[in-house]
DNA sequence: AATCTTTTTGCAACCGGTTGCAAAAACTTT
DNA sequence: AAAGTTTTTGCAACCGGTTGCAAAAAGATT
């Protein structure tokens, strides 16, 4: 049914080759023959199929996009980002769901299969050894969201959630809470470990606070607000809370009005991620912006890099975060 | 550098047809060689090359996903469930996202470069000639939140918006609001269209009811808002408005909470989808319920029996939707 | 016009697989 | 054991392209 090279050649009077080297940039055709494959090209309405292509070139274009963040609003924003940067390299993202599996093993076979130039880990939940599966197979990966291991295998590109955690626990110093609360995502998470550590380091320098940590099942609307829930109807709940990231906060936003609370009044709370939604006037939320955009650009920056060449030593680009201040948070004394 | 398959034939000591037909599905190999193929195989790590193979099978399954709605949350839910129902079919998604671009000519021709088995087209605002587009360079086509039209192209599966429109239209009427209006998405697109006609259509049979209609630029939250704004400042807005969907209601519940007014006592909401979001417990939109899951589930349903029998007739299937009732208007009388 | 360069061209092999066909091998039947 | 039947096997052609190479054509130089 489709229209094959064998068939343009055959009208256009010229060897396949000569075809061929007319859809093939810089390859040697005069200009008399691109003219006839052209038009018989033109009016057969051929086009030259990438997969037969790739074969012999060794590079179909696409690249793995593998995620397992598809219940995070702000992935939405990702992979808008995603996508239109890859289409703009002139690369198709394939997309791999990956639910709840953390094993890299199915997706590594299958990306291999269709041969794909290179491969983006899209997630803050999945552990370094699972990009790095992806290497050891060859493919060239990147692993956007991820974190900065001592020894790096895998390029990188995110932020340092260990100063993110810091941010946080300055902030909250700085506002004059005595009471403070860590309620992050699931706690096996590189990204969530991370956001803690920094956060109980920067409150160390300040003695006198007092500081309490729990873990959500996820980072999800509904994780969050349960475990508001939870921790408002103890005794002592904190007097303001950083939790693992924005729907995870708009969740506990949630629970604090359903209980009767106010915020900032009652309970002071500080996201992460800045999504779109944070901006929302009836949500308002100070958090600490990522730049998910620069990540993304990077992250597109540095597969191409790789997939010119292919041996570069992995590498680690992480952006500084800031804090966007709305109206979740008590001013300052 | 990847193991071929005549690596593994010369290894296991077999002609290249015996590795091949022991990788495809219903081959003829004897228990023997098959073991032999087998062993090579894993000691080599050799998994077949799925382009190749598609070049004489004439099968890549891979599905092109393509979609214009990267700013509806609504759509990180479809894509989760496009693309895990696509892998459970053993099919990938090469997505594509249309931005703005509203012309099908350069998807078509990427996606037939790619040698896709399929299309869905993932899209409330196309028009059904960019679908059909794709029909025209015979491919399998799916458009799914798609329009039904009079005399059917392609495949489509969705909602009746006329009847969501009616179903509105009749909710506000029974609640007794006396001057209603239609809120809806940008006036293209054909979703907004339907919605309109049908709630029109019903408050016809409402005489007394006054109804006037605006239209928002997007489906988008900014957009929802902004246009709230615009008509609260006007001398007289409506009792109650239904939205185009719920992220314009979101951005209207916005606006109306910004200007001192409270829902639903001063103005009454309705939205259409019921995306997560709208059950959250300081959103609590009341809306028309739109059944996602179903729709992709038969959408991907619809394209396999596609594969099977390319000359299938057009079809097109359309789930009802019902009311969820919230808290965005006001009781019944 | 003859020679030397450079550009363009087609041949043929190859990329990594699948598959129709006929021969070979393995079973059945008599 | 011979003949008939069924299963398994390898050969060779093919899927739709690309590319190294040497020959042919075109252009430059004398």
């Amino acid at each position: 049914m489709a229209v094959t090279l064998k068939q343009v050649a055959k009208r256009a009077g010229v060897s396949a080759s000569a075809v061929s080297r007319t859809f093939t940039q810089g390859a040697s055709v005069s200009e008399k023959t691109r003219k006839k494959v052209e038009s018989a090209a033109a009016a057969m309405g051929y086009s030259p199929n990438f997969l037969a292509r790739s074969l012999t070139t060794r590079r179909t274009k696409m690249i793995g996009l593998v995620s397992n963040n598809f219940h995070n609003p702000i992935f939405l924003e990702v992979f808008d980002l995603f996508t239109r940067g890859l289409q703009e390299c002139d690369l198709r993202p394939l997309l791999v769901n990956l639910t709840d599996q953390t094993d890299p093993e199915a997706s590594v076979k299958m990306l291999h299969q269709y041969s794909v130039d290179g491969v983006i880990v899209a997630s803050s939940t999945l552990p370094p050894s699972f990009a790095k599966a992806f290497r050891d197979s060859n493919m060239p990966v990147v692993h956007a969201f991820g974190r900065r291991s001592s020894n790096p295998q895998v390029h990188v590109v995110g932020i340092d959630n260990v100063e993110c955690g810091r941010i946080a626990g300055r902030e909250l110093a700085r506002r004059g809470y005595k009471r403070v609360g860590f309620l992050g995502g699931p706690a096996i998470a590189t990204s969530t470990r991370d956001r803690f550590d920094g956060f109980i380091e920067e409150l160390t320098n300040h003695p006198k606070i007092e500081v309490c940590h729990s873990f959500a099942t996820a980072y999800s609307f509904d994780a969050g607000r349960s475990e508001m829930c939870r921790l408002l109807a103890q005794n002592t709940p904190c007097e303001a809370y950083f939790c693992g990231d924005d729907v995870l906060s708009i969740g506990a936003l949630s629970a604090i009005s359903s209980a009767g609370l106010s915020v900032p009044d009652d309970v002071g709370l500080i996201g992460l991620n800045d999504m779109e939604m944070a901006g929302w006037e009836n949500i308002a939320l100070t958090t600490i912006h990522q730049p998910i955009a620069k990540i993304v650009r990077s992250a597109i920056e540095l597969i191409l890099a790789t997939l010119e060449q292919p041996d570069r030593p992995p590498e680690a680009r992480l952006f500084p975060c800031h804090l966007v201040e709305r109206q979740t948070l008590r001013p300052t004394l």
